[in-house]
DNA sequence: GTGGTCTAGACCACC
DNA sequence: GTGGTCTAGACCACG
């Protein structure tokens, strides 16, 4: 999987990073159970300081989305989906983010209709690799 | 127009302003032509510095949400939709946020009829004032 | 002649008035020894404050566009343009300003000839009226 | 490349500043790619606050002739010319800004050959150093 | 009284 | 160390 760290944007480095695996996780890139390469080979892959990628790596742990063994280094695990409150607490972000995004696109002159499309498109773009 | 700031949230203090008002202009509760507080007037009603409500402010002047009318002070308005560039602009970042929300959506076990009826109940919100 | 005010401008009305008032002169809508109407009128007729008319008739004054004549109120004038170290204050605002504009046209793409010709457009629109 | 500000100036500071800057990548002075000084350091050099110096880079960054990079601070860029509007936005203002400066020069008793010489003047000005 | 500008000094996230 | 954010307090142009 290929990842791509924007210097110049205002996202910060490990935020960055963070996204991709994600994304990479939910397009079916990184299949759960699979290794990650190491902070420091990453870090040298990248470009940038290894402190960094531990940022992200600690980040993901946290979230769930990642797990250390002791043979195979980082490994891409799916955060338990019925650990109390995990659903509970995206749903907040989920209704918080998309309250801003339908403001903006009405405001834009979207329709739902234009909306949902937007939505379904971005939705299905995962299913692409998976 | 009922505005909150949270002074904990990891997000600026100027830009849950910014935001907020942006909401309120997408739910109607704002509309083109009204009169918004003085800078003053809100920085003492929210607690905060005239500075950031300032800066709010000016930032809302950029983007064309704002004017400031030497007679009624700062004024909602709305961005030309038509001004080139800017549509493609928007749904641009629409398209990188969705992105990373329907990852998540996934990961956290989501189907696609879940993600649309969110973001369908997020647009539908706004029509509730207006 | 035709005079327009923007109250959500940046440009102060006073100065907005004023510019309007020597481009009228130079486009020769306003001809020497012509009268101005009164601060009072115009401030009605703009619906602005008499002391922001005021201020635009003062400066108009101080720089030789305007002169009171106890009969016929403001009337407009030429500055006399051999009056030490106008030509030379004026060329030297011009080329400050010009330093700035080119600098833009440039890194907007514009070549001489297209800068020229904006130029030349804006200097002969002065002469459709005269 | 040199920059002086005039404190007595009626221009803001922020604004001289960007100015400079904006006149500097005309100019050739600064080439895209190149770092400039970093806030602080701009600040002190110039002997004022260092928010002053952010204003203007911020808005340098959000006209596109500054972009931050993380390993290299504040980078000058060239803003997309091809980016929807923004040559019209430039031409709209050029015009407004020329009405203004050919009556001047016409009531100042300049020909339009005057005037063109020192467009051209101008203009050429920015070679001398690129 | 309004917004805009500027300062001095502080804290914080990021790298 | 960097830029970004925030505060408190001040001055000024404008109307």
């Amino acid at each position: 999987m290929i990842i791509k760290i924007n210097q110049r944007s205002e996202i910060p480095l490990y935020l960055q990073l963070r996204n991709q695996i994600v994304t990479g996780i939910g397009k079916g890139a990184l299949k759960p159970g699979e290794s990650l390469p190491t902070v420091r080979q990453l870090a040298t892959d990248l470009g940038i300081n290894s402190m960094t990628v531990s940022k992200a790596y600690q980040l993901l742990k946290a979230e769930g989305f990642l797990e250390t063994d002791r043979r195979r280094g980082s490994v891409v695990s799916l955060p338990d989906a019925n650990r109390p409150g995990a659903a509970a607490a995206f749903e907040e972000k989920l209704t918080d983010e998309l309250e801003l995004l339908t403001a903006e696109a009405k405001v834009h002159g979207m329709t739902l209709q234009d909306f949902l499309s937007f939505c379904t498109n971005a939705f299905l773009e995962m299913e692409v690799v998976s």
